[in-house]
DNA sequence: TTTTCAAAACAAGAAAATTTGATTTGTACT
DNA sequence: AGTACAAATCAAATTTTCTTGTTTTGAAAA
């Protein structure tokens, strides 16, 4: 690869694929404008307590969101930082790419 | 969500999953300076043909790539807007996202 | 029309991700 | 200590994705 790159393959692609699943997309959409505890999550997305649990450890372990404990309530919050990363991967990506002409294979 | 939609949401998940594969991310990456056919790509990769023609498919289906049939070979070349509507994605949820203070759950 | 080669499609098996229900852990309150 | 609730963890079942080897399709050349 050309271009800067902060983040391993290996973190940008575990990234991608967090973003590819509808329910942590819909949690990413819930926490655009407030963090939100793991059981108002829950109740407004209606799906169970650990089916939630494994897709907020997804978006734990990438990176994507952030967490805070306060007595019995764990906060989640997004994590811009690792959103602007993937960002700037797919935007250095596409500027990086050169639109050539057509070729021929050699074989 | 409050900001432009072009793309179903469907097809942006689609979309992040294509790019949450290393094979994947790495026929992209070649094809970033020019078309390459099949019989190329499999030859640089050092995978089975079969292997291979999964993972363009997906690449296909999601849009990230175009194909050019020449004879006996098919040639691949990156889609940009594909990856633009992904890069554009990120972006406008990047901007849409307001951080706040922390709350206390009403529970 | 037979042969050859590129590449898609297919079917079966393997691996990885997701779901489900139950259990555990941690914190606060009595 | 005992109870209650939030949320993580775990194990088993299920589903999806990926891999492998084989077969089929399509285009060109003999």
């Amino acid at each position: 690869m050309t271009f800067t790159q902060i983040h391993s393959q290996e973190t940008i692609i575990l990234g991608f694929h967090a973003l590819s699943d509808s329910i942590r997309m819909e949690v990413l959409n819930l926490l655009r404008t407030r963090e939100l505890c793991v059981c108002e999550i829950k109740e407004i997305l209606n799906i169970p307590q650990s089916k939630l649990s494994f897709h907020l450890k997804t978006l734990r372990e990438t990176g994507l969101v952030n967490t805070r404990q306060q007595g019995k309530w764990t906060y989640y919050s997004i994590n811009l930082s690792q959103l602007v990363a993937l960002e700037q991967y797919l935007s250095e990506f596409r500027r990086s790419i050169v639109l050539l002409p057509t070729r021929i294979c050699e074989h």
